[in-house]
DNA sequence: TGTACATCAGTGAACGCGCGTTCACTGATGTAC
DNA sequence: TGTACATCAGTGAACGCGCGTTCACTGATGTAC
């Protein structure tokens, strides 16, 4: 039956939050597009009203959470002791358990790197966090921002996907520390 | 029909040689069991005649790959200049393009890492790889040697994921390129 | 404002496909005597 | 050394399963008059 055209657009909302957190939680092949539907509180066979192939919605889901990233980098203080922040909360044990709800980049790159379709979106994905790291934040006069910004882009998202690789917490957590060490400002 | 045993146990190499090289390139949900044995010269059915299943193709794979990447790591230089050359190749474009012979953390440490069977041999690799660093090549005393060496592996993971992420060349070499800057002993 | 009808999101069965895995069969190899 | 037989890797058809996607149908919503 018909619905309403607000609770579609809400429907609608709710679908790319759902995928997005399942899928930065599992990966993209390992969520399918009923589970996704189930968790959005619908059937899968309705999925097609809302978006054109499961392609399209990882699509929308990197779009998605390039908005919700950049707009969490600007909720920062724009000052050392914010960047550094950042930093700690990027490298922060509830960060790595909690990839659904986390950054984009290093739950997703691999997977999306092999995807012809979505690698432009990604692009953008890659090109707005570094950009928005490298204006947001104060960087030494002396030093090339953006190039600093790379490295730390860089150092944040192997990081992350290390401690999550590994099946020792110790290890996982030195990862963490050890990189934190090595990013804050000193 | 019966084959004689030294055959056969080229034949198990040759997969899993095969099987390392493919997954690293596609990744493991994207590489089946059929295409490794075609790659391979066999047809699928006989691969259980060599591994259990397909997760423990995986891990032997895994396996391979730490012994592989450890050999490489001791034919460089026990030198600064040894180190530099290491990282300079690691960031290379080649590698790059060639993820299929290429370093198995960059290349598939976000899939193993949602694979529970596979994470203790993943966790060894990564162990491995940080002691083989901070072993192998010369840290200037003052410096936590280990943990200069998670820094390194972490931020080239890091740089070689978001470059084979990434569709725009100019920025992929620009991310290989800056943190090549970052990490070489100035 | 009331009525008749077209619209369209949701449902759940169904389809086609590729995957991991199994299986009956083959026949040269290796072994027991 | 020769012979008879058990072994076992390879083959390709087949199975079961889950997936992405399609489809006929439903019925409240929105719209035309």
């Amino acid at each position: 039956m018909r619905y309403p055209a607000a609770e579609t657009a809400k429907k609608h909302e709710r679908i790319l939050g759902e995928a997005t957190r399942l899928f930065r939680d599992r990966g993209l092949t390992s969520v399918s597009v009923g589970e996704v539907m189930k968790a959005a509180g619908l059937t899968h066979g309705s999925f097609y009203n809302h978006f054109e192939s499961k392609q399209s919605l990882v699509d929308e889901c990197v779009k998605h959470a390039t908005v919700q990233s950049l707009t969490d980098m600007a909720t920062g203080e724009k000052s050392a002791a914010g960047l550094d922040a950042y930093v700690a909360n990027y490298l922060s044990a509830g960060h790595r358990d909690d990839a659904g709800n986390g950054c984009l980049m290093s739950a997703l790159a691999s997977e999306i790197g092999r995807e012809p379709t979505i690698r432009p979106t990604m692009t953008h994905y890659v090109q707005s966090f570094i950009a928005g790291l490298s204006t947001h934040f104060p960087w030494p006069k002396k030093t090339n921002a953006r190039r600093e910004a790379i490295q730390m882009t860089a150092t944040l998202v192997g990081a992350m996907i290390l401690a999550r690789a590994v099946d020792d917490p110790a290890l996982s957590n030195e990862i963490l520390d050890a990189v934190q060490t090595g990013l804050i400002t000193k």
